[in-house]
DNA sequence: TGTTAGCACTCGACTCTTTTGAGTGCTAAC
DNA sequence: GTTAGCACTCAAAAGAGTCGAGTGCTAACA
């Protein structure tokens, strides 16, 4: 079931030509290329066996052939050639990512814009995933002027300044009571419940302004938030209309619906392995909606721990070698960034 | 020039049913409604005038008649019939608005995304601009644990706690060069340029850690970049897949390409009406591009004075009445909201 | 004078047929 | 094993015919 060299090349011409031109390739027009020397007749022959060993379909009986899902998969394993991202690429997407980004989100963000900008096709990212955080300490601390600070110790420090006129010794009493309720919590845990029960059953006990607990409350419920979702970010969504696969409006439709539910988009990385950049293609994808599209996912770590991933999602034909040498260059610039970003959100 | 009566109520027939079908309407179907008791006949007179006078338009000559932009204007201004909007919906925007949001960007973010749930149309939201904010002051505290917290103060009080092990003398030091060089600046000639400039100077002659030094001015940077631009956010930009008039693949990545600029949202707001609520038909609009859709703005204020916009875009057969009813309910909606959400960021 | 029935006319949309041409598989010769 | 040649296939494009929703106009009616 082996391929022999030729049919590995005509292979590999069938599929580079079917990527540019998303039409049905002929024998004719691979042997015009003249790379192997031989007739269309021959390459038909080839192209007939090819087809019965299934890597190749004929959408019908008189058309050119298109790649199987197994044709591609051949492709990228074992056919594709290295691509070379152009120099002023490359120092550009550096340039761009080393500008003035402090928060660790935002960079993640512009990473996955990039992306997309360099492969021409949507792109997924996931921001840095904190492990299960828990509050270790919530901390009231009255300020000069009618304003208090409230801060919130997990791995990392959040903190924010309320207009209130708590008085020290409220500030004691309150977070002494948050304190009690909410330390050693699990952000997950802290549902909208527990703070409205707290709310509740706190405000009218200590006798304070309605207003400030309701500030202080919704700061924490916001801090925790954040820190359950990891939050996960399309880029250039709108790329997909620009392929003939997606011409029908209403499949297009159907993948931004897709794209805008988040809880698709984790599932969609949680499938995928955490070391390397892998390709799904086709069928390989679980979703229904994705079965007639390619995902290539790498991942981004830190401390040689995989902590992020991202992804490029585009049709089945998509320009493999280039999506992998695009991901790859991301994922090594991405490594550097977070090193250097203090760790602080 | 005026119109009677009858006309009057023909076009609005003609409106009516154009909105709900994207088809032109035939005199037939406005007589079969039997709402005014004419025959088709009659009706097809009152046509043929409504199209002399610009209000109605023969796609081509043995077809029904559509709407023309005079003619959408004038149902906008004089028969469109007020919408009640169902009251479970408005409950149910209230209690998601009502939920735990104290960051404003969020909230503005939520009543962006449900305008465009309550409409089904596109919706961009921007969120309230800070007028010309200058910089007051800059602290540097050392916390105990190698930590500085960094304060920034404007209106609005900024703060971040940074890792570093930074005196309380050389805190001092450093703040004093960052008040001297930043103080009573607008935020909008803090550039990068003058960050940069800072950071090449300074960070020698004082002896800081350079990574101390960069994490210092990126926040101050940021804290900048996010006074200057108010932030503008778009809901369900896919909605606009779902209408006809945007089938053509082409023309709806033009869109999503607008929309995706801040820029052109940013010039389309500003060019809008400050008060009440506005709708933009067609060609009134700046924009090539949006020739063929039409855009209804309106206000929300703080201490009565407006402070951002939401605005809908959609085809120019777009449900005006619900619309306005939306954007009126919205808009004082997150009125409330401003007011309540205490002023910090 | 306003309304309406009636009729000839228009023209996009749909259907059916024909033509075209890119591509195939197979055979026979090199 | 390779290739020229040829009959065959079939989607897509082009053309022809039909249908029907809709019009404008005229003449008759209330």
């Amino acid at each position: 079931m082996d391929l022999n060299e030729r049919k590995k090349q005509i292979l590999q011409a069938v599929i580079d030509e079917y990527i540019g031109s998303a039409e049905p390739v002929g024998s004719r027009a691979i042997s015009k290329k003249n790379e192997l020397g031989l007739s269309s007749a021959t390459i038909r022959n080839e192209m007939a066996d090819l087809e019965e060993m299934g890597y190749l379909i004929q959408p019908h009986t008189s058309s050119g052939r298109i790649p199987s899902d197994a044709g591609y998969r051949f492709y990228v394993n074992s056919l594709m050639k290295r691509y070379r991202l152009g120099l002023e690429a490359i120092e550009r997407l550096q340039a761009e990512l080393a500008g003035r980004i402090s928060r660790l989100d935002m960079a993640v963000k512009r990473a996955g814009f990039l992306t997309s900008m360099l492969t021409d096709y949507t792109t997924v990212i996931s921001a840095p995933k904190t492990e299960r955080t828990e509050i270790r300490k919530i901390d009231l601390v009255p300020l000069s002027g009618d304003a208090i600070m409230l801060v919130i110790v997990t791995d990392a420090v959040r903190n924010r300044i309320i207009g209130s006129k708590l008085t020290e010794d409220e500030c004691e009493k309150l977070a002494a009571v948050l304190n009690m309720r909410l330390k050693n919590k699990a952000a997950d845990e802290i549902t909208y419940d527990v703070i409205s029960q707290i709310e509740t059953e706190v405000c009218g006990k200590l006798g304070i302004e309605p207003k400030t607990m309701i500030n202080v409350l919704n700061f924490i419920y916001e801090s925790v938030s954040v820190m359950n979702d990891s939050e996960i970010y399309v880029a250039n969504a709108k790329s997909i209309l620009k392929y003939p696969e997606y011409r029908d409006v209403d499949k297009a439709r159907e993948i931004f619906s897709f794209l805008e539910d988040k809880r698709n988009l984790k599932k969609l990385f949680a499938e995928t392995d955490d070391e390397g950049i892998k390709a799904k293609i086709g069928k390989e994808n679980e979703y229904e909606i994705l079965k007639d599209s390619s995902i290539v996912t790498a991942n981004y770590s830190l401390d040689g721990k995989a902590v992020g991933k991202v992804g490029v999602i585009g049709p089945k034909r998509m320009d493999y070698a280039k999506v992998f040498a695009s991901l790859d260059l991301i994922s090594h610039e991405i490594n550097k960034l977070v090193g250097y970003i203090s760790g602080d959100s």
